[in-house]
DNA sequence: CTCTAATCGAGACGGTACGTCGCGTCTTACG
DNA sequence: CGTAAGACGCGACGTACCGTCTCGATTAGAG
């Protein structure tokens, strides 16, 4: 508990046994995902789908949630890494497809991570990372505070791409991508047309 | 979880000691939201703090979380009520000044609220009233799901206030409200000129 | 356990319904008694199943074990009347094949008086009633200390007529009663000549 | 929790952990058997007084009786073992006078064993373990159930000396195997003529 | 035959112990 | 001789009864 939570994440361990280790607790924890949500699982669960011992679990983490951003982390870098470029470029619409198209193509990783009780966390981490890029390419706009951009533009594409995950229906990728645009791209960077999409 | 949480709140005792009871759990419970978050909280401690014995806690609600819903779902009501005409007029600012406004002269109580592990429930709360409104009231466009709508337009909302009252720097309402206008309700109702606040 | 017992079961009461309340709990505990052991009823259970109000209870007796020693009192007073005579005429077997036979008639109550939870109570309400009873009429012998006699006595009589109720073979009142005679009777009064049973 | 009752007290587990919180559970149970009856300790208590947690009690006994069985059952063997001759030799005095000699020795763990709220179980215990000897060894009479004579013998013997260590007198253990001697066991075996004790 | 006071039903309340569960630590015995 | 297995202390959970209490609504039995 001396706050080194970004300890374990970061030092990817060299000892071959830790790899396995970290990878059946990651792998039990994903499939466990896909039965109940985050908050109802026990970390003896986990280990148990991950056939390791429980208290081997406390070495590698010191909580569930640990293992959850760690796991959750590279996806998340991954998407924000497509995200991005939206803010710069006029081809805002075509980062939001790529976006949408990733999120489709993982729907099954993704709607375990955003909804469910993963949620909270992963909202976390994925804010935590925008804030991070963000201060690296600040070119924000005057008319809101930084910050309140970041949160907002994440929070609120979570938001959409998590009503997405959960629909029966199944919208399109380019339907989502125009919603993104329309709804939280556009009026971010403050160009108000917005382009449609020639989908359906 | 079967969907009763809403029995809870409807019938309002007749029993003086029952009303008693819930008016010191509510208390309870609010005194502490100001000290910790809410998943920090026990019903131990809620009980204690009300004054009630721990087991009348569970006469009258099934979980913490219920009693949260209770307590907040009357502050909710009164905020959905002053957002709602946002969506009719030509006077989505004023609206969501009035709405701003209210949330500042309430600050500690939505502070409380919207940040910390309450947040969850209460945007549950929030978004399940917003769809019960929107359903009579459905007034919505072709170009977004009508769900999606309501669920994005509330969550957005929620963080920015959300992040507003978690500032240090004091934003004043009105910046806020014209913040909201511009990310939210704009997009949303599909009026592109927001009007610009005349705060600095 | 401060002696009050008595209280309770010695005034009984004038307003015609305190005894309808009494007879409704009593019932109800017989009732019950059938179904579980005593220590298995809770007195919610003997109010509802008497047709009382809960509270009524605790106007009428200050405990399970209050209520049970008021109910045992008069069987156990009826059933001590019978053998009593047992340790002064030399027709000892007599008595105890009275007694059997008592019990015998019986069989439902005493079956749930003596087996099941209750058994230490009723156990406790006899060798009272027992030592009440020799202290008037003390006859008794030199060899051995006058109270153990009694306590000896009454135990033992009725752990045999526990064992008998609770065996599926159906013994005799008779062969019982030879029984109680032999072991119990003779060894007590000094006499060591029982007398045999006609029964087979 | 299978009903395996059995299975706890048999399996004296390897693990140094465990006995050592066995040994807690039971010297806990111990020392307060010498303050409180039997059936006025909570589980609580025990686990107080023996220093462990509470929830480890449930590890290792599924109820208060179950430990009590456990604790006692040892001693219980101990005392049939000495008991057992009895009914073969002719020296049922002797057997008898040892008996009561091992219970004077133990005089404070079999006073909190015989009376107070144990005596219930310890009883049945006592009984259990005298039938399981007595199907051995069978060697019973004609004249009564063989199993009203475990019964009976076990019963009385047990009242006896339970009324003795309740006894502010103090009767020497030669006078109570006398008249243990002339009250439960001759007339078990059928011998009429009771050696007389040399005692006062 | 009325009126008043006792008794009733109903059931909420403050307590207390229960037995379960999961946590995170720490020991043990096994490979 | 290191590591998995898992026992442990801890503490919250939700349940069940306890015995007390406050309510009207009945209903005796004294006047």
């Amino acid at each position: 508990m001396e706050g080194n939570l970004t300890t374990f994440k970061k030092d990817v361990p060299s000892d071959a046994r830790q790899i396995r280790s970290r990878k059946a607790l990651a792998s039990g924890l994903l499939a466990l995902l896909e039965e109940k949500p985050f908050d109802q699982l026990t970390i003896r669960e986990i280990t148990a789908r991950g056939g390791t011992g429980y208290a081997t679990f406390f070495r590698h983490y010191p909580s569930k949630e640990a293992l959850l951003s760690d796991v959750a982390s590279e996806e998340i870098s991954s998407l924000l890494k497509m995200a991005t470029p939206i803010l710069y470029g006029a081809n805002s619409y075509e980062s939001a497809l790529a976006l949408c198209g990733y999120v489709s193509q993982h729907r099954k990783l993704w709607f375990a991570l955003l909804t469910g009780g993963a949620a909270g966390i992963v909202r976390e981490e994925f804010i935590d990372q925008a804030r991070e890029l963000a201060r690296k390419t600040t070119i924000l706009v005057e008319l809101l505070p930084a910050d309140l951009g970041v949160v907002h533009g994440t929070g609120a594409t979570i938001d959409i791409l998590a009503w997405w995950l959960a629909q029966k229906e199944d919208y399109p990728p380019a339907k989502i991508a125009e919603i993104l645009n329309r709804l939280v791209i556009s009026p971010l960077v403050g160009q108000h047309a917005a382009p449609r999409a020639e989908v359906d």
